[in-house]
Parts: C-alpha cells; sequence; structure tokens
DNA sequence: GCCGTTTTCGGCCCGACTGTTTTCAGTCG
C-alpha cells in the first residue's frame, strides 16, 4: 500500500476512535500518524521492514510502525476492519461534508438509516434530516450548500489557481474597506502548498466588525457561510470557500502565526510555550504566572519570545524546523529574485502559442538574465515535434533572436523525449549542437518499475543531457483532472542524477509542480542540484516561477542548490564543464 | 498512542461561531 492509502486508513482510525469515545491524545496520536504518511518523501512500505527505522520517524511509535509493516505486507489492517465493524457503513463518507461532525454522522447513520452523501442529501430535502438532535431547519440548509458546493469544487484547488484568486479578493478588500490594513493572505497557501483547501485571509482594523461584515457583503461572494465580529467565512463565484480574520494590529503577529499553520507546527509552537510557562494563542503570548497578556504585531516578535529565529512559511510542516531553529541551523532559503534565468520554454515550433521572439522578449521583461528555448523533439508522443532539420532551423531562429532583442542570453535547447527503451529522440551529434537538453518521459508512462528506471538513468548517463524534465510526470488536480506520478525507485534515481551531474528540474508549472516538496527534499539530501523551469508555452507561464521557487523551499533549499540561480557568466562556466564534474556541491560556485 | 538533559509514568494546544438551547453541544480551524 502506497502512502496516501496508509494515510487514508491512519486518518478513518483517527476518526472511528473518537466516535467510540476514546481518549482525544489517542486519536491525535493517529491523526498525526496520518498527518507523517502522506507527507513522508519516499514509500514507508520500502522501510517497512525495518521496525526500528519506522519507529525512527517522529510520531511513529511501536504501535503504528507495526500497523505499518501489516499494511505495507497485505495491504489489509485486521485492527482498522475490526474498528470498521462496528460501525454502520457509510459512516465516514458522511463525516466529509463539512458541518457534520462524528456527533450528527451516527445518529443520521442510526436514526435515519442514511449512509451516504445522495442519502443525505435526500433526507434534508424531505426535511426529515433537520428533526435530528441539535440539528434544525438552518443547520440542515448549511449542509445542503456545503454538499453542493463541494460537488462543484473538489476537495482542494490548485495553487496556481487559488494564490492569484485571494491576491484578487484581498485587493478587493482593500478597496472597499479603506479601514482594513495589513492585509494577507495566510494558511497553505502562505506555506505555498501545491493545493489548498480554502483561501485564509488575515487584516488589521480598529473596528474588526465592520471589516468582516463589508467582507461578507463584497462583490463576487455567493454565499456567506458565517460572519462573526472577528471572522467571516464566504464562498465566491468559483466555488472557493474563503475565511477572513480580523483583528486589533497589535495582536497580528500572533494571528499570523496561527493562522499560517501548519496545525502541527502550531501545537508544537504552543507546546514550546507552556513549557516556558506560557500559553500560544491567536492574540499572544499569556503568563501562566501573572496571567498578563504579551502582544506582538509582528511573527518575529512571538519567534524571538519563544526563543526561536523567525521560521519561513514554507518550513512550518513538523519536518524538524523547530529544532533546526534552536541549533541555528535553518537553511537560508533562495528567494524569488535569486532565480535568473529559465531554462525550459516552449515556442509556437512544436506546442507553444506564440513565437520564439515574443517568449524572449517577455523573458527579458520579467527581468531575466538568460532563457533557454526548448521546443519539444520529433518523438510520438508530443504534438509537432521538430525534425532534424527544423531543429537545426530552430537553432539558427534563436541565433537570430538573442541578436534581434537584446539584452539577454538565449540558450539553444530542446525538451526530447526518452523513449520507452531509454534512448532519445535525437543522435548525439545532433544533441551536441545543442546548449540545454531537457529530457523527459511523456510515453508508456504505466512502464513497471525497474523499466521505468532504467529508462530515466539511460537518459542521464548520455553527456549531452542537462537536465531530466519533470521527473515524475505526475499532474497536481486542476479542478478537473490529475494523473498519478509514474512508478520509479527514487532513490536509484536521485543517486544517479548525483552521479552523473545530471541536474533535475524543479517544474514551475502549477499544474506539475515535479519534482514535488518532498521529493525536492530527499533529492537535495541525495546531493542532487536543480533547475527551476515554468516550461511556459506562452509569455503568462513565465511567471510561473514564484510556485517553483516556493516549491524549492518547501524542499528547504538554498541559492547554491539551484543552478538557474547563477548568473549567466557563470551558468555558461557551469555549462562548460564536463558532466561529471556538474555533481557535487563543490563543483558549482567554483 | 507517543514521548522523555526535569519524567519509562503522566503528561499531551486553543478559541470562535452557530443554532439550539435555557446553559451549551457540536463543529471547525
Amino acid at each position: 500500500m502506497d502512502n496516501s492509502g496508509i494515510a487514508r486508513v491512519f486518518s478513518d482510525i483517527a476518526t472511528l476512535l473518537q466516535l467510540k469515545g476514546e481518549p482525544v491524545f489517542k486519536t491525535r496520536a493517529y491523526q498525526r500518524a496520518a498527518d507523517i504518511a502522506s507527507e513522508y518523501p519516499g514509500e514507508l512500505s520500502a522501510i517497512a521492514d525495518d521496525l526500528d527505522e519506522l519507529k525512527a520517524i517522529p510520531g511513529i511509535g511501536d504501535a503504528i510502525a507495526k500497523k505499518i509493516q501489516e499494511l505495507s505486507g497485505t495491504d489489509r489492517l485486521e485492527y482498522y476492519e475490526d474498528l470498521k465493524g462496528e460501525f454502520p457503513a457509510g459512516l465516514l463518507s458522511l463525516m466529509e461534508v463539512p458541518g457534520i461532525g462524528p456527533k450528527t454522522a451516527l445518529r443520521a447513520s442510526e436514526q435515519l438509516d442514511i449512509h451516504t452523501i445522495e442519502g443525505l442529501e435526500a433526507a434534508i430535502e424531505a426535511g426529515e434530516f433537520e428533526k435530528l438532535p441539535r440539528v434544525g431547519h438552518k443547520n440542515a440548509q448549511s449542509i445542503l450548500r456545503h454538499i453542493r458546493s463541494q460537488r462543484r469544487q473538489g476537495d482542494r484547488i490548485m495553487l496556481g489557481l487559488a494564490l492569484p484568486a485571494a491576491e484578487t479578493i484581498a485587493a478587493r478588500l482593500a478597496e472597499t474597506c479603506p479601514d482594513a490594513s495589513n492585509i494577507t493572505v495566510a494558511g497553505s497557501c502562505r506555506r505555498m502548498r501545491e493545493s489548498v483547501g480554502d483561501i485564509d485571509l488575515l487584516c488589521t482594523s480598529d473596528d474588526p466588525p465592520a471589516v468582516a461584515k463589508a467582507f461578507a457583503a463584497l462583490d463576487g461572494v455567493v454565499d456567506v457561510l458565517g460572519q462573526g465580529d472577528t471572522r467571516a467565512s464566504v464562498v465566491l463565484q468559483s466555488g472557493l470557500q474563503v475565511d477572513l480574520r480580523v483583528t486589533e494590529a497589535r495582536h497580528f503577529g500572533a494571528l499570523l502565526l496561527y493562522f499560517t499553520g501548519s496545525k502541527q507546527h502550531g501545537i508544537n509552537l504552543r507546546a514550546r510555550a507552556r513549557s516556558m510557562g506560557l500559553t500560544l494563542n491567536e492574540y499572544g503570548l499569556t503568563s501562566d504566572l501573572t496571567g498578563e497578556l504579551e502582544t506582538f504585531d509582528a511573527e518575529e516578535g512571538v519567534y524571538e519570545r519563544l526563543g526561536l529565529p523567525f521560521i519561513p512559511p514554507e518550513l512550518r510542516e513538523d519536518h524538524g524546523e523547530i529544532e533546526a531553529a534552536e541549533n541555528e541551523s535553518l537553511p537560508n532559503l533562495l528567494i524569488d529574485s535569486d532565480v535568473k534565468g529559465d531554462l525550459h520554454v516552449h515556442s509556437d515550433w512544436s506546442d507553444g502559442r506564440v513565437p520564439i521572439e515574443e517568449m524572449v522578449a517577455a523573458a527579458r521583461e520579467l527581468g531575466r538574465d538568460y532563457v533557454a528555448i526548448t521546443d519539444h523533439s520529433s518523438g510520438r508522443g508530443v504534438a509537432n515535434g521538430l525534425s532534424v532539420e527544423r531543429l537545426r532551423a530552430h537553432n539558427a531562429e534563436i541565433e537570430h533572436v538573442e541578436a534581434e532583442v537584446g539584452g539577454i542570453r538565449v540558450f539553444k535547447g530542446s525538451e526530447v523525449d526518452i523513449r520507452a527503451d531509454g534512448t532519445l529522440d535525437y543522435t548525439d551529434e545532433v544533441l551536441s549542437e545543442l546548449d540545454i537538453v531537457i529530457a523527459s518521459v511523456h510515453s508508456a508512462m504505466g512502464q513497471e518499475r525497474s523499466v521505468m528506471t532504467e529508462r530515466v538513468v539511460a537518459a542521464m548517463r548520455n553527456p549531452h543531457v542537462t537536465a531530466i524534465g519533470h521527473l515524475t510526470t505526475r499532474l497536481v488536480f486542476d479542478g478537473a483532472r490529475s494523473r498519478e506520478p509514474v512508478d520509479l525507485d527514487l532513490d536509484a534515481v536521485f543517486r544517479a542524477a548525483a552521479d552523473t551531474g545530471t541536474l533535475l528540474e524543479i517544474n514551475a508549472s502549477p499544474k506539475r509542480l515535479d519534482l514535488r516538496d518532498a521529493h525536492v527534499m530527499q533529492a537535495r539530501k541525495a546531493g542532487v542540484l536543480f533547475l527551476i523551469n515554468t516550461d511556459a508555452h506562452r509569455p503568462s507561464g513565465l511567471s510561473f516561477m514564484q510556485y517553483g521557487v516556493g516549491t524549492a523551499r518547501r524542499g528547504w533549499c538554498e541559492a547554491r542548490d539551484v543552478i538557474n540561480t547563477l548568473d549567466a557568466k557563470a551558468f555558461e562556466k557551469f555549462l562548460a564543464l564536463p558532466k561529471e564534474r556538474r555533481a557535487g556541491k563543490t563543483a558549482v560556485r567554483t
């Protein structure tokens, strides 16, 4: 069973134990185990043979480690099956509807014989559901709205849609409500997670209730899910849910910290506060001794009071960031402006939308020092790939455009297909005429692990291949579709990348983000160096870079881990090195 | 169920909103 399956089982166990009335700390332990499983880089099943290695993961103890072993071996867990047997069927699916918790789900199931979302919907429409204790008409109608909006939107929305939407609604609030200051996007958007469940917006005001009220009345709001003195929760036309919290300026630091999350990072910080005789909440730190509340207008102050340096939002995932902060060993994360070039860009020569010249001009406009035009090769996988003749004409056109546009170095490149057998679409002789070769898988994605691994590693051994593009080919759920990653032995691939001096791309396109954050972390530890590329097919796509940088930051990358933070001159020097000398961190900045 | 330079036992994070109630349970983040 894969990590997401294991996470699902533990999450269900947590819910069922809660229903049974088990101590909250037990249910919390399982929920934490679920979070750990879903975030774990690499497959847990791969280390399941070694109980000690499992137990070395913080939050995994003896009992849960053994359950991971059982799940890895048999795809089944006796304990889980028994637990499920104690409850009516369909109970867990009911609880996926916002507004339905354990109590209500159990009553609906036992008293009304409801076991599916559709059954629930019918019972609400028939007026039966609202007769349950502590439900009532308004609750029932609110739940019905949630069912319908969830059906519209799916579970999560990709960051590339959420962040622009968040910025738009923030701007609208600023316009309508001059009284609102410090309007800030928080939550998983601020942590740059690849997809988010909803948008958290924070601001400060001398009159919070007025701002909450104005927010609920904003243009584009189609439904108000709740509204109080310090917060409001609305649904936009797109189906996206936005939660606003308002506070006085003196509480802003604690509020931002609190609602940036992650949940587990917050829990760890509050536990740390407790051990110092303090209570941390969204208003500040309260002394247990004097009962006095200390407030902070910025996050830095809260961290400082807890004896820690500022921890960037992308690191707040309970991946050892608090320990690193204590030891003053936090990474010096790369920032957007560190990125100097974009080495994976398409034009209308293959499947891009505009001529090379327009892409290059747009890249220069964004302040890039260099760019590579990497249209597709002639392989089967992709439409309108370049034959050898067209590739040579493409090379000539790139030289022409470089001279014509000026002020930006333009590299001759190709995104060349890695064929099913591991060979490439162009011969070595043709590849040697290029500055940049991004080798990618676009076909035969169903190959079994050993074949796919050898296929990618074979491409890495080619001396002309600069980097592997979007390694796993997975697609983030974009509201319509997603795609599972190909089956790869990532340990072997990362080792081979480091050994051969092949760079791995962090594809910044929000629907790809491939490598994903956990893989970046794993690859970086294996000594891999990266490129962050947009894979832009039109000028607007060139600004996806921020999502790639966010992903790299979530993988604890510094500028030195990412080769396209070099300026054009240093980057060319890097390219001039034979591949084997591009490996390892020492080769880079010399 | 997990965890430990204060502990192998006894701790383990905090508050707001809603609707249904007559003082608060349920849910959420």
